[in-house]
DNA sequence: ACCTGAACACCGTTCAAGT
DNA sequence: ACCTGAACACCGTTCAAGT
């Protein structure tokens, strides 16, 4: 598509969602180098040095698409009472949101500015859950943060093939119900979502 | 240092591991966006083609450093008849080895091709050591593989900041420690090394 | 306010040529 | 066998200029 040259009309600009949108296809298509700010703008119809105004530069581009993509993690149930199976709710999402843009947390790592408040809204909504069922919360969360993190790169490793990367998210959750019933060991009942 | 023009007397041309040396220190240096076949090039007082002949292109060199890198965690005291004392060990060791170059753990996810054969090594290892004390040998397997990834991609998200480094290794050993006393319940001893 | 072209300082990699 | 220069097709980012 090209564009006229000059201010355009409102909304008909270069929107914000656009760009978004048109990077994490990009990121799902390319295998990792395929997100360029010279791939996007191309996949735009625009000059590289549009975007900035947009989204600021690289990492202002990836802040974005994190807290695009992570947001509706904390959209979770919130299972009052129940602090066991809302973990086990908000990992569970926090995952499918890794998996399903599986190259997006490999960017954010190689460029560690770029997490977005978002995913810290996450740790510490774990941490204060993991506060009511265990004398280690810290502990707990680092290990669930971790592991969660090493199983998403796995999942980006496969790059794209699909029966692996069912097989890994079958064994995530086979792993997640492991390590809960191992933090209270007198658990009943299941997530409420 | 400028190196003479044509065939190197033995010994004196350009050495595989000098290549590999360098190749961390700019590792090390760089923050992970500092090791570059140019960059390598240009440290060693070479053209970046010469690198070509030693250790070919990007995944070969990648794969050359995981080799090098990681072969000291298989080194690991053997422990007869205490699995999980030898399981702590080895992961400790590849903690330590992880966190010697913490980018260069990012580097290869961010090329997974460039997974060497000494990582495979390890995690066989370890999956026949879990065999001997759990019947979920698969899960406990990726449980302590992705939360060791995790933590190392932590480790280097620090960027250089020795404090805080300190701080996720302390607790990692306190994460392992936790993991492997959930393990097995009937647990004695300590590591053997 | 938003988009542009030109420029700068980089990349990895291939190829044909030198010794 | 090993190293070279030149070339190709890329990068991110800054700057000054257009509307």
């Amino acid at each position: 598509m090209i564009r006229a040259r000059g201010r355009p009309v409102p909304g008909e600009g270069l929107m914000r969602e656009d760009i978004l949108t048109t990077a994490l296809t990009l990121l799902d298509e390319g295998g990792g180098q395929g997100l360029t700010l010279r791939a996007l703008a191309a996949r735009l119809g625009v000059t590289p040095m549009s975007l900035y105004h947009h989204v600021g530069d690289q990492v202002g581009l990836l802040r974005a698409l994190s807290d695009r993509v992570y947001a509706e993690v904390m959209k979770c149930p919130k299972c009052p009472g129940d602090a066991q199976a809302e973990i086990q709710a908000l990992l569970t999402r926090f995952y499918e949101a890794v998996g399903h843009h599986p190259q997006l947390i490999l960017a954010i790592f190689s460029m560690p500015q770029a997490f977005s408040g978002v995913t810290r809204q996450i740790t510490d909504r774990l941490t204060t859950l993991l506060t009511q069922i265990t004398t280690d919360p810290i502990i707990w969360r680092d290990i669930l943060v971790d592991h969660t993190h090493g199983s998403g790169l796995a999942l980006a490793a496969t790059q794209g093939d699909r029966m692996q990367a069912q097989a890994l998210q079958a064994r995530y959750q086979q792993a997640l119900t492991q390590l809960l019933s191992r933090l209270t060991p007198s658990s009943k009942g299941s997530p409420c979502s």
